[in-house]
DNA sequence: CCTACAATTAAACGCTTGTTTCAAAAGGGC
DNA sequence: GCCCTTTTGAAACAAGCGTTTAATTGTAGG
């Protein structure tokens, strides 16, 4: 029983989680990952039973601190406040990805692909368990979103709560793609900025009258023309097309 | 010269596509694709070439109508209003992708899950030329917004450009997953329920004070009355940190 | 009818994949 | 020393992959 930093097995889950993050999963072979990791192709197997629980494991010993974080920080918030204020809600949200990707001993930046990945990849074991433990926080901060934000519907805060995560999840996880699209204009120096510009952005789409039950007009009017209900019944009457 | 509807490359498409969007281009054979479509293996790669080239024709035909369409709305308003309001210019945005998943002759649903491995599968061909023509749209469309947004950054508004397509790719893309984590609450019936939702969000995030630019102005207190300034200071304290 | 080209077919190619086997080495406990 | 367990090692496995070949069929044009 060797605990070592680099034991075989560590070294394998560094290598892998390289490669997933830069390849994808499919793509990555397990004769890549042992030539990378320096160890014989039949140690994964040996350690992990499977390319599929090597798989998981590689997800689970980033995702589950990140999620663990998150419920952490959302707890020692309601502490302190007994309802805390929305950009405090969203800021125990998204720091720890900031966290976990600043931290090298936490995996860095590479965590962030992988967990972009999550989403798209489908490896159907993964998504299993993570559901699981991902649901809970989901449902947690959906709680306290909804005491934040009395005036908006529970349904319409769970819908903004799943564009928060793929705001946060997309430019985050391509920020290569992003940069090759938008040029040179953006260059995330790192995560912590993308949080930083992240935030106030979706603070204030939370704080948004909500569309579907909005007969209500208490919104700060900006400084256009078109009053809010023009444009809402031209969007419907295309959308019912 | 068949130019049939159901002709042998026609149906080769319609199966790759729909076998990709279900588990991803490199977990999806050509052998499973070939099944789907009843045509004979070797058919694809007379047809298309490669495997590659099998994929970057199923992604072409349907970004490519995207991205024009993307670029006609936003044409046709500009013809319209000089500079058009906010909410305007991400109708354009985001309504070709409601139609496309609308209308089963451009696609259906399947186009959106196809959309959102986009950016995941990584897949290198596809990305080279699709950055192109994506690239285009997100200029024009960040001249537009940046008229309509005078008061905000323009490098803040590409930043808000981005988290728009991530907010608006992943519940889109991953709509399963989505419910499967939001259990019964959420249940998007259409795509468009999404994109009406997801408008009043992000134009509320695209209007809301730049936290770059707006330096250490004088602290309001947070608890106050939601007060929209006061949280920039406390955010970047912790970001700092 | 015949020619030429397009399209389809079945079979095989070489290669990579994840996994397994079995023997050798290493690591304590007594 | 020895024994037993854990871990590594090299080699092979069957299965699946994308691709190619070569023979066949289909379909106009002269």
């Amino acid at each position: 029983m060797t605990s070592l930093l680099d034991s075989t097995k560590e070294r394998i889950l560094a290598a892998a989680e390289e490669l997933f993050a830069k390849t994808g999963v499919p793509r990555t072979s397990l004769r890549a990952i042992t030539a990378l990791a320096r160890v014989n192709l039949a140690a994964v197997n040996y350690h992990f039973g499977s390319k599929e629980g090597l798989v998981e494991a590689v997800y689970r010993r980033r995702l589950e601190p990140l999620n663990k974080a998150r419920l952490r920080n959302l707890e020692r918030l309601e502490k302190k406040h007994g309802d805390p204020p929305l950009e405090a809600i969203l800021e125990a949200f998204m720091l720890p990805v900031v966290e976990c990707s600043s931290d090298p001993a936490q995996g860095g930046p590479t965590v962030l692909r992988l967990l972009g990945q999550t989403h798209a990849e489908a490896e159907e074991s993964v998504q299993e368990w993570f559901s699981g433990d991902y649901r809970e926080v989901l449902d947690r901060y959906h709680d306290a979103l909804c005491r934040a934000l009395p005036e908006v519907p529970p349904e319409e805060v769970r819908w903004r709560l799943q564009f928060l995560v793929g705001a946060l999840t997309y430019p985050v996880a391509e920020r290569q793609l992003v940069e090759l699209l938008s040029g040179e204009t953006i260059r995330a120096r790192d995560v912590g900025e993308v949080v930083q510009r992240l935030l106030p952005f979706v603070a204030a789409g939370f704080r948004a009258p909500s569309g579907t039950a909005a007969r209500q007009r208490k919104a700060t009017r900006p400084k256009s023309k078109r009053s809010t209900r023009s444009r809402k019944t031209s969007t419907r009457k295309r959308l019912n097309s």
